[in-house]
RNA sequence: GGGCAAGUGGUGGAAUGGCAUACACGAUGGACUUAAAAUCCAUUGGCCGUAAGGUCGUGAGGGUUCGACUCCCUCCUUGCCCACCA
């Protein structure tokens, strides 16, 4: 057994001491800027973080070798609400709870032998960090890009505290189990609206993005075209708007429904038999907290507002409903129901016995005439019937055809809308980024001055959880002069969400330092935009859609040049047990750090690399840990036993290595980079190797385990440290065969290989196979109907 | 409900139109050892066959092709993300 533990500590203090992996900006070389998704410091790292860094690292030590500038750096994301809750429950303060998870945290990120330039550390909690998030508000701010509106937040009344969605278990408060009712706010929006075209149609940049997170960014952003139109209120010259996707299908209306928070329904039901009814229902319903009124198997309830709608085409009065399925959120907040051609629609109308009518059938098959015999929507293509002067035309031509005339007749309004949102960043937290805002009883919202910043998060705060954000009991803090007009003011007590951090941290880790601005514009020309990013596919979405906003942002204040800040994406599979993600409910957890213990961290980055292609999950077997172990003892104990010279076949067998690792390297294909290694090891331990060939193993072995290759190239003589050497290089003509095998088939059934000259021309080929004697049998008295040669791989003989 | 992946030996996986199961784990047998561990060697998809060999086989069914794990269609299963988006 190797001593990994003397070697890994060994090495990992030689970086360290060398500064190995610290970079300055070298205009004059190719730069790489490599960057892996920061942690939260919970204090210990997981199978996912080992992961996630361990391709990082094989990456970074791989371009160092091939005479990049690489920056590699690593920090912290750590404001955030399980600092709070830990001061909470360990009567201790979140800033010495979370400096102390970073310390433990930075120390087994060390144990794993990460090539980081610790130079460039940031963690956002630092005031020297979110000082620049206030000042980047402030800029938001300016351009009316941060705006104050009332939302919604999960309130509990017994504790007098908002509570995340994850805090509310089964409609309850986490702490007291109260029920949690919904509370109205005013709270800080940014606009990331206003980028929303940008933001899309920039996806078609990112190249070099897997598929899965382009399409979901844009179903995320959700552009969607269809027609605004207005339905008369019956007996009333009100008309309410509802957009549709469908306008082909408005002659099938037979219903209207409204959001219960529509801002038509209480003048519907005014002195209405049905008002008691409705009332009911939307106290209801805006009781539930959204995650019960979005969560699956909700039954679709509503009720009649007792009120009549007219449909524009055909003059028809509908009911008005009230249901939960309508979002006052999409659109306009109401919707046309069509029953027949609308799943949702379609349960709902069943439901209470609504009417329905089909106006569209499938182009071959004759769809029923009798809504009565469906027995889910039609939501397909087809013709149009019952649909007046539009009959008989194909859906979607009609579709056009609609929105044209009710353009022309003032029915509709051909409009887009968006699916995103503006983000809501107010959280009534104590640790986080302080909104830099005072509110003036003269001036109103005053902006705190850039002068004035940081406005620093107050070191005597209590943590009771209870009574709302810790901020707003310190009255130091609470009470300030306006900025403006001196008049006694109060200052904002909510603070940022987390996500706001995180949304330019890449361009901080440029020029860490910086107290000038937010970042050094030189720095960051060398530097961005990222040339490879890594991440999990949970932050597909709002992690990156912030981030890609950010920047789009700084490029309109002119402080970067382009607009996209990661080129290249990787996201990293799962790291599984038994079949199921590893977690602390299931106690199926594996601790690292005990892998590190009992193998080593090189074992352990040996396995995780080869167990699984990086962007599939990986199941976690601590058999096939033994694995890795195994295979690094082997190198050891060659290193002990290296000849003088090695064969020729070897020589050939390592020029092959060279090429397939290179390359696999490139395409993140680690397994069969490693895989490839093992059978080069294979070959040395039967072939036996020289200095030379072993010395090329390292090389290659050395973005993988890093510790012994440093190791065993020291106990070759050399001085210097392995990554100061350049990655091997292959002679193309030393892979190149002097004999192919080709194999042949009959009638696609290999049934013999011959051994030929790659060059061979294809008539003299023919002649061998047909000269074959294992093929007699099968062609035997059979007539060759063809014959398909691929170039020195395979024929294939039709008989 | 929508979107996106994936489905291959006992297990993790390899092969992206051309020899299915590379590499590794596990298992079995053997060598070394007083013994064990470690190490080394051999075997290891199913079925038929003493063997040579044959035959079946990549979730199921169909299609394209000289040839399909790979491409197309339908279905099933699992995972992930999102979710009443009109």
């Amino acid at each position: 057994m190797y001593p990994f533990k003397e070697i890994e500590e060994k090495w990992q203090n030689y970086w360290q001491q060398q500064k190995m992996f610290s970079v300055t900006a070298q205009p004059r070389r190719k730069k790489y800027y490599l960057l892996e998704m920061f942690p939260y410091p919970s204090g210990k790292i997981h199978m996912g973080h080992v992961r996630n860094y361990t391709i990082g690292d094989v990456i970074a030590r791989f371009k160092i070798m091939q005479g990049f500038c690489v920056l590699h750096p690593m920090g912290f994301d750590a404001f955030g609400q399980p600092a709070e809750n830990a001061a909470i429950k360990n009567k201790t303060k979140p800033d010495i709870w979370t400096y102390k998870c970073i310390d433990q945290m930075r120390q087994e990120l060390k144990r794993m032998g990460f090539s980081y330039d610790w130079t460039r550390e940031i963690s956002t909690c630092d005031v020297s960090y979110y000082k620049w998030n206030q000042w980047i508000f402030l800029k938001m701010f300016e351009r009316g890009l941060a705006y104050r509106k009332a939302a919604e937040v999960n309130w509990c009344p017994s504790c007098l505290t908002t509570l995340a969605n994850e805090e509310v278990i089964d409609e309850g408060c986490w702490r007291c189990g109260t029920k949690v009712e919904q509370k109205k706010l005013e709270q800080w929006f940014l606009k990331i609206t206003e980028y929303k075209e940008r933001l899309l149609e920039d996806l078609t940049q990112l190249k070099n993005w897997p598929q899965r997170v382009l399409t979901m960014q844009t179903n995320w952003i959700g552009k969607s075209e269809g027609v605004e139109i207005y339905f008369r209120l019956k007996d009333t010259q009100k008309t309410i708007p509802v957009f549709t996707t469908r306008v082909d299908t408005i002659f099938g209306a037979t219903y209207l429904v409204l959001a219960p928070q529509h801002y038509l329904v209480r003048e519907l039901i005014a002195g209405k038999l049905q008002e008691k009814e409705v009332l009911k229902f939307i106290e209801q319903v805006t009781k539930r907290t959204k995650s019960v009124r979005s969560s699956g198997e909700m039954k679709k309830e509503g009720v009649f507002t007792g009120s009549f709608a007219i449909n524009p085409v055909n003059e028809e009065a509908i009911p008005i409903w009230v249901a939960d399925y309508v979002l006052m959120e999409y659109g306009t907040g109401a919707i046309m129901a069509v029953p027949c051609h609308d799943q949702r629609d379609f349960l709902f109308a069943r439901e209470y016995n609504l009417p329905m009518r089909i106006v569209i059938t499938p182009p071959n098959s004759q769809l029923t005439q009798s809504p009565d015999d469906l027995k889910e929507a039609y939501e397909g293509d087809g013709i149009q019937i019952n649909s007046g002067q539009f009959n008989g035309l194909p859906n979607q031509q009609a579709k056009i055809r609609i929105a044209e005339w009710m353009e022309n007749t003032g029915i509709g309004k051909i409009k887009t809308h968006w699916r995103l949102r503006d983000w809501l960043i107010s959280r009534q937290r104590y640790w986080g980024t302080p909104i830099p805002i005072i509110y003036c009883p003269k001036c109103g919202i005053v902006p705190v001055p850039y002068e004035d910043l940081p406005v620093e998060l107050p070191k005597k705060a209590h943590f009771t959880g209870e009574g709302g954000s810790p901020l707003g009991k310190i009255k130091e803090f609470v009470n300030v002069s306006c900025p403006k007009c001196k008049a006694p003011s109060i200052r904002e007590t909510d603070t940022m969400a987390t996500f706001f951090d995180s949304s330019w941290y890449f361009l901080r880790f440029c020029s860490p330092h910086s107290d000038s601005a937010p970042f050094d514009t030189e720095e960051v020309r060398y530097w961005m935009p990222i040339d490879q990013y890594i991440g999990g596919i949970e932050h597909a979405i709002l992690h990156l859609l912030y981030s890609r906003f950010f920047t789009k942002f700084f490029q309109d204040l002119k402080m970067l040049d382009f607009s996209e800040p990661f080129q290249r994406l990787l996201t990293q599979g799962m790291v599984l047990k038994d079949g199921a993600v590893m977690s602390k409910s299931r106690g199926n957890i594996v601790d690292p750090d005990s892998i590190i213990k009992k193998y080593g961290a090189d074992t352990l980055r040996l396995f995780i690399l080869f167990a699984a292609p990086p962007e599939t999950e990986l199941e976690w077997d601590d058999r096939g840990i033994e694995g890795a172990f195994k295979f690094l003892n082997r190198i050891w104990r060659i290193s002990k036993n290296l000849k003088e010279g090695a064969p020729p076949e070897l020589i050939r067998i390592m020029h092959k290595t060279i090429k397939k690792v290179t390359e696999d390297i490139e395409e993140f294909k680690f397994n069969t980079a490693i895989a490839s290694l093992m059978e080069f090891v294979n070959a040395i331990y039967q072939l036996g190797a020289d200095r030379q060939v072993f010395s090329n193993l390292l090389l290659m072995l050395a973005p993988f385990a890093p510790h012994l290759a440093e190791e065993l190239w020291e106990s070759l003589g050399n001085r210097e440290s392995i990554f100061k050497s350049s990655w091997p290089k292959y002679n193309p003509q030393q892979i190149t065969e002097e004999k192919v095998t080709i194999v042949i088939q009959v009638n696609g059934k290999v049934r013999s290989k011959i051994e030929v000259a790659p060059d061979i021309s294809e008539e003299r080929l023919k002649e061998l196979i047909l000269a074959d004697e294992k093929l007699k049998r099968w062609i035997q008295h059979k007539p060759i109907k063809n014959l398909i040669i691929v170039p020195r791989k395979l024929a294939n003989l039709v008989v």
